[in-house]
DNA sequence: CTGAAAGCGCTTACAG
DNA sequence: CTGAAAGCGCTTACAG
């Protein structure tokens, strides 16, 4: 059973009778700011507040601020280890600038896109840096709370609202045409439904510009076991692609399942470029090629964008190849 | 740049005002307590609420109730995927009993434990899941604050404290019985030096128990990098070992890269038994014949223990063996 | 440079 | 069953 008296933490009234001082002297020094402070009074304060083992109760200063001074994110699933990462580096980045992060799956939860961001509302965190896109709608009301947010990954701009993102049909490009150049001609495409258009546009037009017929498009969902099932759809064809382009990691990782389980040998069988760039794409067998996000420099930007307030950012940033043995290039 | 007036979201009062009531009437009605109220005032209440679309402001309750709605989770590294499905279940479990989840991957952070932890308590967290067993003292603190702990896989139970975790060295045992019951005779161990005891005991007393002498030992870190590190090291020895125990499956990933690196093959040339059972090891080549720990039922327990406020809580859940391909075992 | 005081949006005894 | 009022621990004009 839980012991009877829980001695309260210390307050700032606390802190300010021990040092002699007003509570708005200690909120001065804790903040340094608004209103200076005398160099041996905020001594006396600094020494009260370690003698007391005082810190600022959080809730406290968001409700007088309106504001609290955490960011809220939006992943689809942090489960996905390309999601993980950027959680894992907004988590350091959004430390670095003093805030908190709290992350989101909105996948598989019960509750709607809508219901999950008013939660974080009501919790009147300072940013949101998203994954999913907002309607018009939706970011009136955001912005009608004094929320700033910042979209990240999404394959296009929202007017009005700052975006980071990486130029997803030119990194699919560069995947498909190192492809080409190791003189696969059947080239076939993964990806998911609802994302497709932007990888998928890179992919046909390097087989387009390359005078190519387009390989076989199986759309299929972003888990390991929608890349199984990619895998498998693709090897019962009657006529196999010689290579394909898979739009997530982890669904190459399914799709490389699928392609053991048969019996058959990437790249042998079956050549493979993959696109995140996540730290387990070295780790697969082929490795893989792959298509890299520069995931610290997305959750930068994208914590800067809050940060700076500013509506207009669109940061694109570059994709890199990181070439290993799933496409057939020497070890 | 933002647009000038920003609409301020509507009030508790907003809502007293337009259905006619105090602002403690509308409290009970969000509330449901803890005064009644009559059936027709709260229609009007809630009418106005929707009207309003009004939305409780959670840092003035935490303020209010001197504790927020939020549950902090404190990991090694959330991109570790046992991490990443504990902390996703745990955060479907905690909303299902209406919190939030601030989760924290404590490793790679320039701040100590102490520090991170200090920032949950300043957010006024109530209750706290924590990977890390904490000294007498951190509890201690914690419990000054009023905030509600529980300690999840770690080895044994702290006293005072709760607990929910899982037979770690017999989990290990079966999968080394399964092993030798493959008719392995030098069977080693990977795993890492902070946590070896648990796992490391339970592959010694089983190697014991069957009369055989213990294979070669690696002590490395909880990594992909580790694991491909253990890897290598295993090869090199004079005297192979011709099966392994790995104490994580995100270790054995990167010991399989390193054994397919080498031209070498599992289970052939070298058999393994893993530990997590995370998703993904279902789909590495080979597949993973691993210790699954039961996620859903950990972090239930451990939400149920946060919830009930019961410091004598020590649940001990059993783990699965999960039998495929890499132990030796037909498809 | 410092302090008294109002206010942030809730909750909760206390009266009625 | 309902309301007036104090209080949670901060911040921030406003005076001095």
């Amino acid at each position: 059973m839980r012991s009877v008296n829980t001695p309260r933490p210390a307050t700032r009234t606390d802190v300010a009778r021990l040092a002699g001082v007003s509570d708005a002297v200690v909120s001065y020094v804790v903040n340094s700011g608004p209103r200076p402070v005398a160099a041996a009074t905020r001594a006396r304060v600094l020494d009260a507040i370690h003698a007391l083992n005082y810190r600022p109760n959080a809730t406290a200063r968001a409700l007088s601020r309106g504001m609290s001074d955490v960011f809220g994110m939006l992943v689809v699933d942090a489960r996905n280890p390309f999601f993980a990462q950027l959680v894992y580096a907004a988590n350091r980045e959004s430390s670095a600038h003093g805030h908190s992060l709290m992350t989101v799956s909105t996948g598989g939860s019960p509750l709607s896109l809508d219901e999950q961001v008013d939660e974080l509302v009501a919790r009147r965190v300072r940013g949101l840096i998203s994954v999913h896109a907002f309607t018009p709608r939706q970011i009136e009301r955001l912005r009608g709370q004094g929320i700033h947010v910042v979209v990240i990954n999404q394959p296009a701009a929202t007017p009005g609202i700052p975006s980071v993102r990486v130029d997803l049909p030119a990194g699919a490009r560069t995947a498909v045409e190192h492809l080409i150049g190791h003189g696969y001609r059947r080239i076939g495409f993964v990806g998911a439904a609802e994302y497709r258009s932007a990888r998928e546009h890179g992919w046909a037009d390097a087989v387009s510009a390359a005078g190519l017929p387009l390989g076989p498009r199986v759309l299929t969902e972003y888990s390991l076991d929608g890349g199984y099932d990619a895998g498998l759809q693709l090897l019962q064809l009657e006529h196999r692609p010689d290579a394909v382009f898979v739009s997530s990691d982890q669904m190459s990782m399914g799709l490389l399942a699928a392609v053991h389980a048969a019996g058959l040998r990437v790249p042998e069988d079956l050549a493979l470029a993959s696109f995140d760039g996540v730290t387990e794409s070295a780790y697969l067998w082929p490795p893989l090629t792959t298509v890299r996000q520069p995931v610290a420099e997305i959750t930068a930007a994208a914590v800067a964008a809050l940060v700076a307030d500013d509506d207009d950012v669109d940061v694109v940033l570059p994709t890199e190849l990181v070439v290993r043995r799933s496409c057939g290039c020497p070890p």
